[in-house]
DNA sequence: ATTAGGCGATTTTTT
DNA sequence: ATCGCCTAAT
């Protein structure tokens, strides 16, 4: 086994391990998902059929990465895994068995967005007002009673308070009809296997009997009903192995429960423990850093990190005056240290807490000119078009779908407002149809006008049509067909303005996706293509051949590592993120988020903190973040800028005056030792570089004054086109010209 | 009575 | 950028 040899002793023993359960107590970088393949890999080359491992991730991207490395270890009799998310595993297994439960196997997914709308259109009709009452909440809190396993009828019993009876109705309600609409939503894919399971032991038998191994990375992040799922098929060969770091469970509010980590201890009395220290991802200065943080949780599981990695050197703190400021010093470091490290813009990582603070990032990033990719964000199939696109698709899929009926009744615009479709869910409710057959019965329905009547029963036929088609034609037929008879793309095209070009290209991208995927896969249906829309997440996306810098959530940046790392807007508020209360409980959350952030980073780590910040439509007075207290001083430095830099001339350097007089980058004292690196002679101009506009006066050292007429190229390829009083027009490169603005 | 379109407020993190 | 509310238009 030539591969044990790419292991450390606790490595070995964890890929060892097959018989019986086992926890994996995995630091940060330590080599976790190297003994997961590992584990794996080992488990078919002694011959258990890949069909019979369960491995569960965090991501679809870690399952099919990791699939690929063992199919290399091993050879392609790997590719019959059982792997993927919880969502897409357990989504897999309801396709087949859902009708046991009573739902048809062309079920809906509706993700966050199509189960909040379905709530609001509960709220209505039941006469919950959502001024009062924010939709929201109400979604939220049906969302952690599914995940902790209780039901509308046990909700409504323990309600309390107003709010909580009121959502017990909704919640009742909101069962019912996404039964009605042959639709699960996300957290249903984990609680409907139970219910299945607990409701049909035979089914339950099959899959005991089929999982004999049972893998759970990202273990610390599962939440109670992932843990009774995963207790319950693990039961007979109780050959599970769970991996997880408690000091990154960063998903409480999705219902993570660290009780699961506890109770697995309890649960099985021949557990075996194998905890993995040693870390080989970052320098033992940033090991450090998060060391010192993390103590200050008091829940947590001590172990003791270490690292043989140089000591690396020290973390740098930019204090900034606003998050404009922040966004440019950011850009200015990127530039010197991929000068200096040697390393492409891929190497770098920029993260926050909240999605919003991506955008005075993003302007300094394309002020700039640096490609950059960001995660998450404005997914694109969260885009409205999309999604609308999508809503037909799902249709002829599943028609009993109304959330998605209710989507696209009106768009393209066919006359069918608020009153007539109220009209058709009375009519719908009252005989117990689908929106889309009561809309094929509109002439019956009493009070619709003429001209809505007409529509219902042409969307009825539209439908109709595209069902029958369905069978006939292939899926890029349908698809394309489809979504051109709708007139969208027509309407979007006509509308001819940046913006709806822009949706016409997505909703084209889309089609394109489709075509992609039927091409790829030769058991290829509409079905399996929504499927695997819905289960997306935003990492999935990320291609990592793109050179291109990474801008993500802290969330997100789970399970990646980068050499170079920012971690922004570390002030009291945004990390930790305040909102109506914050116990101690939650601060540790936040703590964990920053360390995990902190763990993200290889060699060079960068936290900054702005003084005044733009949220919530205003600017505020911000104060550093706690957090920063807690990393040991001499493990960092501050990196302190006077004003704002501009390009040196010859001058200025003949006479030294440029760092003291028109301010510069310029180190601490206690920076001293991070300054006397050798550094390339190369200068940090990015602040300048976004105060070059066309129509600016500037000064070069040898063709004197002259005005900004062009701008072209990025980076370090960045040209200027110049008109100089002296000698006429320039062609210059930037990087070389050293102009000087005046 | 309905619907269409304009304007203003609003974002914690996500499968 | 999207959602909800308001007003003008049909």
């Amino acid at each position: 086994m030539s591969y044990l040899s790419e292991l450390n002793p606790k490595q070995i023993e964890a890929v060892k391990a097959v018989e019986g359960p086992v926890m994996v107590v995995a630091g940060p970088g330590s080599g976790k998902t190297r003994v997961l393949t590992y584990r794996i890999a080992h488990l078919i080359q002694i011959g258990v059929p890949a069909y019979r491992i369960l491995a569960l991730t965090f991501t679809n991207k870690a399952a099919s990465e990791m699939k690929e490395r063992i199919v290399k270890i091993v050879g392609e009799k790997s590719r019959q895994l059982w792997m993927g998310t919880f969502h897409s595993v357990f989504a897999r297994i309801l396709r087949v068995e859902c009708e046991l439960l009573g739902f048809g196997r062309n079920f809906t997914i509706y993700d966050t967005a199509d189960s909040l709308g379905l709530i609001k259109n509960i709220m209505n009709s039941l006469g919950v007002p959502q001024q009062q009452y924010n939709p929201q909440a109400i979604r939220s809190r049906i969302s952690g009673a599914k995940n902790q396993m209780i039901g509308p009828t046990e909700y409504a019993a323990q309600a309390l308070d107003l709010f909580a009876e009121k959502t017990g109705r909704v919640y009742a309600e909101y069962d019912r009809r996404l039964r009605q609409h042959n639709a699960m939503d996300f957290d249903d894919l984990l609680l409907k296997p139970i219910e299945l399971f607990q409701r049909h032991k035979k089914t339950l038998e099959k899959y005991r009997d089929l999982f004999r191994f049972v893998l759970i990375d990202e273990y610390q992040d599962t939440n109670r009903t992932q843990y009774v799922l995963i207790k319950t098929i693990a039961e007979k060969y109780r050959n599970i192995c769970v991996v997880g770091d408690d000091a990154q469970s960063i998903y409480a509010f999705r219902g993570a429960d660290i009780r699961n980590i506890l109770d697995f201890q309890n649960d099985y009395s021949d557990l075996k423990t194998i905890r993995l220290e040693q870390n080989y991802r970052s320098t033992k200065t940033i090991l450090a850093a998060a060391d010192h943080l993390i103590k200050h949780n008091q829940d947590q599981i001590s172990k003791s990190l270490w690292t043989e990695n140089p000591e690396g050197e020290t973390i740098t703190l930019l204090s900034c005056d606003d998050d404009r400021d922040e966004g440019n010093r950011i850009v200015a470091r990127v530039f010197d240290e991929s000068r200096r490290l040697k390393i492409d813009l891929k190497d770098f990582a920029i993260m926050y807490r909240t999605n919003a603070q991506s955008r005075s990032l993003e302007d300094a990033l394309r002020k700039n000119s640096i490609p950059y990719i960001i995660v998450g964000g404005i997914e694109f199939y969260q885009r409205k078009e999309v999604k609308d696109a999508l809503a037909y698709l799902r249709i002829v899929v599943n028609p009993q779908d109304g959330e998605s009926f209710l989507r696209i009744a009106n768009y393209p615009v066919r006359g069918l407002g608020a009153a007539s479709l109220e009209r058709l869910q009375a009519f719908a409710a009252e005989r117990n149809l689908s929106l889309l057959s009561a809309a094929g019965k509109a002439n019956e329905i009493d009070g619709l006008s003429q001209r809505a009547k007409v529509s219902f029963l042409q969307l009825f036929d539209f439908f109709t049509k595209y069902e029958k088609l369905k069978r006939e034609i292939s899926l890029t037929e349908l698809s394309r067909s489809m979504i051109e008879e709708t007139g969208m793309l027509a309407l979007l095209k006509d509308e001819a303005t940046a913006e709806s070009l822009e949706r016409w290209q997505n909703v084209q991208e889309l089609l394109s996706a489709l075509s992609e995927f039927a091409a790829q896969r030769d058991d290829a249906t509409l079905e399996a293509f929504l499927q695997d829309v819905s289960l997306v997440s935003a990492v999935d996306n990320l291609d990592p051949n793109r050179n291109a810098v990474t801008l993500m959530t802290l969330h997100s940046a789970k399970g990646l590592e980068y050499p170079v790392v920012f971690i922004t807007g570390l002030e009291e508020g945004l990390l930790p993120l305040y909102n109506s209360s914050l116990d101690r409980k939650e601060i540790e959350e936040e703590r964990r988020l920053f360390y995990v952030g902190i763990t993200r980073a290889m060699t060079k780590l960068y936290l900054s903190t702005a003084r005044m910040r733009f949220r919530y439509g205003e600017t505020a007075y911000q104060s550093p973040s706690r957090f920063l207290e807690e990393i040991p001083d001499e493990l960092t430095d501050e990196l302190v800028v006077r004003t704002k830099r501009l390009f040196k001339t010859r001058a200025d350097e003949r006479s030294g005056k440029f760092a003291f007089d028109r301010g510069a980058s310029e180190f601490s004292p206690k920076a001293a030792a991070f300054h006397s690196d050798p550094e390339p002679d190369y200068e940090s101009d990015i602040d300048a570089l976004e105060l070059l506009k066309i129509g600016k006066l500037v000064e070069h050292s040898d063709f004197g004054q002259g005005k900004i007429i062009g701008l072209s190229g990025e980076g370090d390829s960045m040209k200027a086109v110049v008109d100089f009083d002296s000698v006429g027009r320039k062609n210059l490169m930037l990087k070389y010209a050293r102009l000087k603005v005046l």
